[in-house]
DNA sequence: ACCTGAACACCGTTCAAGT
DNA sequence: ACCTGAACACCGTTCAAGT
């Protein structure tokens, strides 16, 4: 038995979907770098009028905030859920995962680092982080400052890297030498380990009792 | 007694200096965000046609850089390079003056955040901070490894801070309400601690002898 | 050597008009 | 409700010309 259609809505069919406009932005990013995704190109490439865009979206910032969004909700968050795992191992599979979901896309990470990641799926990363820092004993206040600083430290480290992209040029995914590609990435991993070294010291430290050593002050809630 | 004059070039004397295209270009930053910095509106601000501007700089990209590094110039080096005091707060000053100096400029910074920063002010900064690591005792390619770590979570965190910098409204430094980013400071400062935690202990596993730990393997040099 | 006016190919966005 | 053509105010960059 089908689901009940949606409601009908009068006038012309729509000739696009809000998806196919964000597949047609990624993959202009994809091919020609950030500069690449002006309003007149995506509209070209899903054949209609530019101005047909902003029937589906207010501002072109407003097109490439969701396709930042889309990005973030490709990150697959089994391994970070998964409880009886090791909280570093979980946190450690999620920064690394974060990391090559965006670097597989260098023209729209770049813009997504400049973006306000206020949406949904941004959201729900930063709570599923909070969360695995909380079992990790860190307190409230511990395991949100936790949280934003893995987070700052992949999109630090993610901006280093698509970098220097230069319009135009063709840069799809998987173009830089693998070498150079492993390389970056396991100094990627060495600092995450000392990130989560650090953690764990401040974890254990709170651990021993209610503010017996002054390294275990928790940061501000903003 | 005068320094001698530089070689008088013939033709007409040069209406602008580099310097002075970067103060229009960062004021324009600091006042509109991001977008403000047009060639053409850098021009009318210096009161030259804006193809003028290309006699000084090849590109627009070019002179966006080069406001990168003179904002990355500004950051003082004196807390880093006095080698009496203690790793920690050299690399702590360091690391808080450099966001500091970044956040001053939110419009600036985003860009900053997005270039390739190979000019010779990043290439300084970033070779005092590996004397400082090697300092330290963590060795050639820790000290490499903790420096593009501590650079790296600084970018991150300055682009979450100045992200959702709205073209055209007027956000000259200090804009923010101070509460706000005093806490915002705290919990970078909090951030920036658990770091220093895991390179002083990774630092001190290396010291008790080679290879002794697995943890202590050294971070591969790209 | 440096600056200008004019032009080119773009750009985001708006508006009136069609269905 | 959605799409179009036309227009507006921009943009980076180039070129020929002036001094």
């Amino acid at each position: 038995m089908p689901a009940p259609a949606a409601p009908r809505r009068r006038g012309p069919r729509r000739a696009l979907t809000e998806q196919a406009i964000l597949d047609a932005a990624l993959s202009l990013l994809d091919e020609g770098g950030p500069g690449a995704a002006s309003i007149r190109r995506i509209a070209a490439r899903v054949d209609v009028a530019p101005n047909a865009i902003y029937t589906y979206f207010p501002r072109k910032t407003a097109v490439l905030r969701a396709v930042a969004e889309r990005l973030l909700d490709g990150v697959d968050h089994d391994a970070l859920a998964d409880r009886g795992r090791p909280w570093r191992i979980r946190a450690g599979a999620l920064a690394l995962e974060l990391r090559t979901t965006l670097i597989a896309h260098p023209g729209a990470a770049v813009l997504l680092v400049a973006s306000p990641l206020d949406g949904p799926s941004a959201s729900t990363l930063d709570e599923r982080l909070v969360e695995l820092f909380t079992d990790a004993g860190l307190g409230r206040a511990g395991a949100a400052g936790a949280s934003y600083l893995v987070m700052d430290y992949v999109f630090g480290s993610v901006a280093r890297e698509v970098t220097g992209i230069h319009d135009g040029g063709p840069l799809s995914p998987g173009h830089e030498p693998s070498a150079a590609r492993a390389a970056s990435t396991e100094q990627f991993v060495w600092g995450l380990d000392r990130i989560l070294d650090g953690l764990s010291a401040w974890a254990g430290t709170k651990r021993e009792g209610p503010s017996a050593h002054e390294g275990a002050i928790p940061p501000p809630t903003p």
